[in-house]
DNA sequence: ACAATATCCTGCGAGC
DNA sequence: TGCTCGCAGGATATTG
C-alpha cells in the first residue's frame, strides 16, 4: 500500500523519465508530490493527479496487463500505465494545485519539532496510532509506517495523544524521520503488490519490525508481537517494548 | 466537536 | 479438490 516512501520514490524515479515530455499536447515542467498524491505539472499551469490508494502501480513504459486502467502515451512513443487491482487508486486533471495544499497536514520530512507538538494538540483524545494516519495531522503516513514508527519510539499505539509525555513525542517525532527517509532510501515497501515506476519492488519491507509479523519474536526484547484493531486498522506491536 | 466505524474493491490464503 | 469467509487499507461518509 503506497505511503510517502513509495509515492515518493515513483516521483524521484519518474521526474528523470518524463519531464520535458509531452503529453496529450501539454508539455510536462515537473514532478511534485503532495501527502500521497503525485502531481504531473504542465507548462500552462493545469496538473495531473494520481493516487495509487491501496494496490496503484504507475509504471514508465510497463507492458498493460488485465488490471491496466489507463495508459498514458507520450508524444515520443513512451508511456505511463497505471494499474490498479482494486479500482480504489485515481487520477484526475485539475486547473491549479491550490486546494490539494489546504487538504493536508504539513510534511513529516518539513516539520519541526515545534509544529509536530502543535499538531499533536489539535487531537489530545485521538489514539496516537490513528493520528499519525490523519493525513489532516501529518500528511503521507499510512498504517505500514505508523506501526513501524511507534515501534521504533517505543510508544503503544493504543496512548491517548494528550497523555505523551515530552520525552516519548520526541522519539516518535524523530523516527517519524528516521524511518520514512530510510524507508525512500530503499525504494519503499513491497508488502503486497506494491512496484515503483521500473515495475521493481522496494527492498524497505526487509527492514520491518512489527508490520504483518504477528506471533514473531520481538528483535528487542524477544516477546511476541501482537496484533489488535485501531480504528478498524490493524495494529501491530510489541506489548512488552510498547507499555501503555 | 470529535472519535470511531462502515464503505468501496479484488485477490489471496486459511480452514474445512 | 473446491468452497466459503475473513482480511488487506486510503479516504470519505456516516454513526455514535
Amino acid at each position: 500500500m503506497p505511503e510517502l516512501p513509495e509515492v515518493e520514490t515513483v516521483r524521484r524515479q519518474l521526474e528523470r523519465k518524463i519531464v520535458g515530455k509531452e503529453l496529450a499536447k501539454k508539455k510536462i515542467v515537473g514532478l511534485r508530490r503532495r501527502a500521497k498524491i503525485l502531481i504531473i505539472d504542465f507548462a500552462d499551469g493545469q496538473s495531473l493527479l494520481f493516487h495509487l490508494k491501496m494496490t496503484g502501480q504507475l509504471i514508465f513504459n510497463g507492458k498493460p496487463s488485465q488490471y491496466t486502467r489507463k495508459v498514458f502515451n507520450f508524444a515520443d512513443g513512451s508511456r505511463l500505465i497505471f494499474n490498479d487491482v482494486r479500482k480504489f487508486g485515481w487520477w484526475k486533471e485539475v486547473k491549479d494545485t491550490k486546494e490539494i495544499g489546504e487538504r493536508f497536514g504539513p510534511e513529516p520530512l518539513e516539520i519541526n519539532l515545534k509544529t509536530f507538538k502543535t499538531q499533536l494538540e489539535k487531537r489530545p483524545r485521538s489514539r496516537i496510532k490513528s493520528l499519525l494516519m490523519d493525513q489532516k495531522i501529518i500528511a503521507g503516513i499510512g498504517n505500514i509506517y505508523s506501526d513501524e514508527i511507534l515501534y521504533a519510539a517505543k510508544a503503544n499505539p493504543l496512548r491517548r495523544v494528550g497523555t505523551l509525555r515530552e520525552l516519548e513525542i520526541g522519539r516518535i517525532f524523530r523516527n517519524m524521520k528516521r524511518i520514512l527517509a530510510a524507508a525512500i532510501k530503499h525504494r519503499g515497501s513491497s508488502v503486497e503488490n506494491y512496484l515503483d515506476a521500473r515495475g521493481e519492488k522496494g527492498d524497505f519491507a526487509q527492514f520491518h519490525k512489527v508490520y504483518r509479523k504477528e506471533g514473531q519474536q520481538c528483535a528487542r526484547c524477544g516477546g511476541l508481537i501482537k496484533r489488535i484493531k485501531i480504528g478498524g486498522r490493524s495494529a501491530h506491536f510489541c506489548p512488552a517494548c510498547q507499555k501503555q
